[in-house]
DNA sequence: CGTAGGTTTGACTGATCTCAAGTTTGGTGG
DNA sequence: CCACCAAACTTGAGATCAGTCAAACCTACG
């Protein structure tokens, strides 16, 4: 596991040299970028709807989640965020925030100032393009979400949402998508999927019933994999390989 | 209206002038790009999921969608687009189609070289900004629609597309938001909603009875806008403006 | 006209929600 | 180490929104 902050940085900047090559230089303008390292306690909002947006941030430690807001007090969970995720990123030209940032566990996160993050962009077209490509992706894991809870059921829903969280966090060096620890609770899980907890719980069960998982508190084994890409409709080729 | 493709064109670029204020220069880069005019018939794909991309579309005229298929059959539409969107930009970084684009009218459009454009966007640095921000939009949009499914019931839900669609289409210059002829059938509005054509029709009736709106074949006319948001649960913020 | 696609309506079914009440879990302080 | 508490999880029963199946009815267009 690294062990400090700045090889935690560096690994979100690899993430980025993924997506696009960078050269020494596009490192070099990353790695220089100033900032600040800051912690959140479960729960806490770090973007509200609304804010003006000055940082960027890196998750290095702990999960978190995007979300808005119905009118009539419901939530949606719009995305989950593994460490190595750089978060807001569409505040890089974006005035203010259409959504909110919010800590599922404790979180160690790293603050970039937007303009600092913005200039870099500016002046070397290859880091721009990798922040672009990150964004496209996201963007294409959210057209996937408009699917899951549009179109499928409830089992299927929250099955496709493990699959997608194994896979991504196995893509963040987290370890094996066989068997992990859920961070998000099955509130969060309902709230990410568009049903209720109490629903979240009956397709859990229904899940272990039909022998795809196991569940043991927050643990979760995908007991087969084939058979669980079937059951959650799951196909990774909209996560572009970012995973 | 505008009488040719140039200048439809022109509008296209005018509204990424818009997003980031582009100079002599820029303008010239864009209106330079080759491209070839395209048709299509209703209901005709231009791009397939798992294509390999080549080109960007500019829509010059007429109706689109994008939308994803479940395994099941099921499709869930993920936007729509009005003339002057540009469609498949997220093309120019990520190598396959994760989802089908579709017209839903007759169709005339642009299609630019991928490669050509993305020559541009890394000369010049305010015209990837520009795209890069058009994508971001695209976006935010998605997280909207994601909320819409999964969190409104089926008369909000439909509200909300209205509203969506009826600035967006005031916004490409269109005509009036108050009255307009939709151009997808109730099927369209029942794939991008998550629910079934027949609740859209009762959907649409009960809107009609709450004295919302009022419908005259396609012809939808909102009686009473401030009604209509909450109805809807519409704020446009997540727009950006871009509408 | 004749046909196909789109719209409308009705009756019934079913997935998911709501309300309500336990039970387990994990953390905290004595 | 234990007692307590809040949060999360689990289960049950009944209600409801939306889906399914089936059949007319438009309406545009060849």
């Amino acid at each position: 596991m690294p062990a400090n902050d700045d090889e935690l940085l560096a690994r979100a900047i690899r993430k980025l040299d993924r997506l696009v090559h960078l050269d020494d230089d596009d490192h070099a303008a990353l790695t220089g970028l100033p900032f600040r390292i800051g912690t959140a306690r479960p729960g806490q909002a770090l973007v509200r709807e609304g804010d003006e947006t000055v940082d960027c941030y890196v998750l290095l430690g702990g999960y978190a989640c995007r979300h808005k807001l119905a009118g009539d007090g419901g939530r949606q969970i719009v995305s989950f965020h593994v460490p190595g995720d750089i978060l807001d990123i569409q505040h890089l030209l974006l005035p203010r925030a259409d959504h909110n940032l919010e800590a599922i566990t404790e979180l160690r996160f790293a603050r970039v100032g937007a303009d600092a993050l913005r200039r870099a962009a500016r002046d070397r077209p290859r880091v721009a393009e990798a922040l672009w490509r990150d964004t496209l992706i996201d963007a294409s894991i959210f057209r996937e979400w408009v699917l899951n809870v549009g179109r499928r059921d409830a089992k299927a829903r929250i099955a496709h949402m493990l699959c997608e969280f194994a896979v991504r966090r196995e893509a963040a060096g987290l370890g094996s998508p066989e068997r992990f620890e859920l961070p998000m609770s099955q509130s969060h899980i309902a709230d990410a999927t568009g049903l209720t907890p109490i629903h979240v719980n009956r397709s859990l069960r229904a899940l272990s019933e039909d022998g795809v998982i196991a569940r043991d508190r927050r643990h979760v084994e995908i007991l087969d994999w084939p058979r669980m890409k079937r059951a959650a409709d799951f196909d990774p080729l909209y996560l572009h390989a970012a995973a």
